[in-house]
DNA sequence: TGCCTACATATAGGGAGTCTACATGTAGAC
DNA sequence: GTCTACATGTAGACTCCCTATATGTAGGCA
């Protein structure tokens, strides 16, 4: 995957994978990696700095805990985070549209 | 539009505005503009750049044309960029892939 | 004991591409 | 004379994703 591609659509993804249950960093890497059938694989240089991002607009939230004497930094959203959610879906939709309709191939007309 | 959602996705755009005649940037832009429903709005500051990059690594070549007392610099595809733009268009589809697997609301079993 | 892998977070610095803003010029309408 | 459309171009800012590196715990294995 080209990694210009997915410049943008972090907080999406970051935002949606959160949608359910609060995560730690780590845990929304694998997450992120499985529900892409194994397409996305973010590094942490890329995940943890955009995390904290997203904390410091507001969208995020984020509490230590200590589980199996490794410590963890759990993201959830906030309410905030909750309407931009739904703001990134809608954009998400109207992005591929606008870029499918010029991408895709000249239909001819036959014969 | 989200200006960096557009990132890494400037070159499919124009390789296939390209594919069907050879084209300036400015009726580039404006096709860009009319396939998307007007929802594309490219900056001349960056679709110039861009041309000169894909004209650099060989995917466009180009040509001065004076049409109507005016300069014109004509761009058409070259065979690597032919290539190139089925590329971009099978990354095209794993990317809306991916992300969209992801980005889907959660489904809840009813009841 | 030492080594390796998985788990877990973080930052510095690099890099690439898009955007804003500006510069330049022709043609034609009013 | 002024305005808009047409037409191309560059400089510099900005964003943010990536690579590389650092740090540390837990547990398996030889």
């Amino acid at each position: 995957m080209n990694p210009d591609a997915l410049r943008g659509h972090m907080d999406a993804l970051l935002l949606s994978v959160l949608e359910r249950e609060p995560l730690h960093g780590y845990a929304i890497i694998e997450t992120l990696q499985e529900r892409s059938g194994g397409a996305l694989s973010v590094p942490t240089g890329t995940v943890y700095p955009a995390l904290r991002r997203l904390e410091r607009t507001g969208l995020l939230s984020s509490e230590w805990a200590t589980v199996g004497g490794r410590r963890r930094r759990t993201y959830r959203l906030t309410d905030s985070g909750r309407r931009q959610l739904r703001g990134e879906r809608s954009a998400w939709r109207e992005f591929t549209s606008a870029i499918g309709s010029v991408l895709q191939p000249e239909v001819r007309p036959s014969g």
